[in-house]
DNA sequence: ATGCTTCGGGATAACGTTATCCCACACTGA
DNA sequence: TCAGTGTGGGATAACGTTATCCCGAAGCAT
């Protein structure tokens, strides 16, 4: 908002006009031969394309949007820019495919920053918007939407506005790791996750719980949902393993708990089963490597962009939420045996 | 370039003349209110106000910039949207403090893909690009950069064009990767790293082998730079560790040759010196914990930046490169010993 | 030769803003 | 009461495209 840049003397670029001067033609004409269209004389085309490539001419697209109605482009609104984001690259991949152009900014993980970065693009009149919801609401989008901008949540879904939402299938994966921890032998299993405020923090934990109930196990100083910070973790973790009749392995609800769990661990990794909920480069190259439940990051971009066409297409469709299945990848820490008691 | 969005029966969007109607003024009145002009009466104001508010009118950027002449917004082409990327989060950052809006688009590593996505942040007239070249040759440019684009490449120099650049001090980490190796009594010291047909992959072989020549170490078998895969770096390895005077250290020259060469070592990491070029993620967690050669990400991104609004500012400056400090941080795999022969 | 179709190509009006110009109105001082 | 002076606010012309409309010149049949 403060000093856009250009303050300096930037040559003009040529325009239309420009070309169709030099070319001795009409201004149609070159729009005409830069839209390809088919009834143009060949003698002039050719005229006219010398006339482009001397003047270095390049068409304005914010014109062409302007005067097109349509910008071509979908915005991205991701959490961190900084991290690996396999999705956003699908999402990347995916829009290319289509012609369509991303325009990307990160939240940081801040509502006032998402909802900044969500305006910014609807002036831009973006075409869709991918969006990692961070906000409880986004009421604030329902005017956009109801006007029939497409919008999809990714990995959660946005609060106050009918949307389209892709979501791993968290209690199937939590389902998962459980699972596997039991057939290796262990009773006690602790998990530590997202604070339970957060969607995907909810349901993970909420699935633990399920899938504790059912195994007629334990329930009582095993589920530890907060804020994930070096320090809660680690409090957590202890708790979990001074107790006197500790849990003998962990679920972890998301990367950054995982990698605080490791660290805590340290050398004792090898000796406490962990299996952690998303996968994370690096976690075959550990010892133990890392046993995880990986999302599909790639169907995820791809069905979002995939709803997103759709929407654009029909916007009276009904609003749809599609589950992608995750994987478990068996590494070894999710396959380590309880100690012998 | 096929099928764009927009298939539906999209509700058209208020305009300023819309919100002139519905609150009975001029509609130059309305750019006066959107833009905070202070030459409008209070209670024109107010009208207008409730005018915006009641048609949730949302000002269209595309329209203002092309009657502003200024995008606002400044490109970003980096080779990979998924990994990890810091510089692009600098940058982020270091834009949005100055109010600007970032498109990333990914190169994928690919020329074509590089010449695609840059060309279509010109026909946008982005204020600006930074870049983290591919190709050998940017000549495509020239004709942009003559005109004022302001160019600033990232990481390696842009070829064939005459642009800003903020490179990483690759010799002086080199330097410092072998001086903690020899000071921790290793004589022997291979570098395996990038094919030398790039920029970095080049100046880091060169840099090796000069310390080499400087301590007065072999030479021979000791330098292979080439294409990174995971066949290569292992073959590279095993060469290094089956020789008869075997090196007892390694450096390499990015952290896809880390890994690679992390994954070969197996077990017998914690018996093999090791300075990576380059800090990833985990590189404390790992057993030893990777002593690496840190680049400055965030003072990249931020320089980046600096150099772009400086060029905007004053497209006449001369071309300036710029080097950033690296940092060599000790956590253990760099300081083993040499093994008693 | 004339009327009719066809087709290439030129004016011109949008698209949604902002900037320039200019007018009408109220206010002040003599 | 009238000229002078701001000052708020309205027409209107850009910005660089594309779409609509229309016209002039061929080509063809009668």
């Amino acid at each position: 908002m403060t000093d856009r840049l250009g303050g300096g003397v930037r040559r003009k670029r040529p325009t239309m006009r420009d070309v169709a001067r030099e070319a001795g033609v009409a201004l149609r004409t070159v729009s005409r031969v830069v839209n390809a269209d088919p009834t143009v004389g060949a003698h002039l085309v050719s005229r006219v394309q010398a006339a482009i490539t001397a003047l270095d001419y390049e068409p304005d697209e914010r014109a062409q949007q302007l005067r097109r109605g349509t910008s071509g482009t979908i915005g991205a609104a991701v959490r961190n820019l900084a991290d690996a984001h396999p999705v956003l690259s699908a999402v990347d991949t995916a829009s290319r495919a289509r012609g369509l152009a991303v325009l990307a900014m990160s939240t940081e993980d801040d509502e006032a920053r998402e909802r900044e970065a969500v305006m910014s693009m609807c002036r831009r009149r973006v075409d869709g918007i991918v969006i990692e919801p961070i906000g409880m609401t986004h009421d604030y989008l329902s005017a956009e939407v109801a006007a029939g901008l497409p919008l999809v949540a990714v990995d959660r879904p946005c609060g106050g506005v009918e949307a389209d939402a892709v979501l791993s299938d968290n209690a199937a994966g939590i389902g998962m790791a459980y699972r596997q921890l039991s057939v290796h032998g262990h009773r006690r299993i602790a998990y530590i996750g997202d604070d339970e405020r957060i969607f995907t923090g909810r349901e993970r934990a909420a699935a633990f719980r399920a899938c504790v109930a059912a195994a007629g196990g334990p329930l009582a100083g095993m589920v530890f949902p907060g804020v994930v910070t070096t320090g809660r973790v680690a409090v957590a973790l202890d708790a979990v393993l001074s107790a006197p009749r500790p849990a003998t392995a962990l679920i972890t609800g998301n990367v950054a708990t995982t990698i605080e769990a490791l660290r805590f661990l340290g050398a004792d990794a090898g000796r406490f089963a962990l299996v952690g909920f998303d996968d994370f480069t690096l976690a075959d190259i550990l010892r133990p490597a890392v046993t995880v439940v990986a999302q599909n990051s790639a169907e995820i971009g791809r069905t979002a962009i995939d709803l997103l066409t759709a929407r654009a297409a029909d916007p009276g469709r009904p609003v749809q939420t599609v589950t992608v299945p995750v994987e478990l990848i068996a590494r070894g820490s999710g396959e380590l045996p309880p100690p012998p008691d």
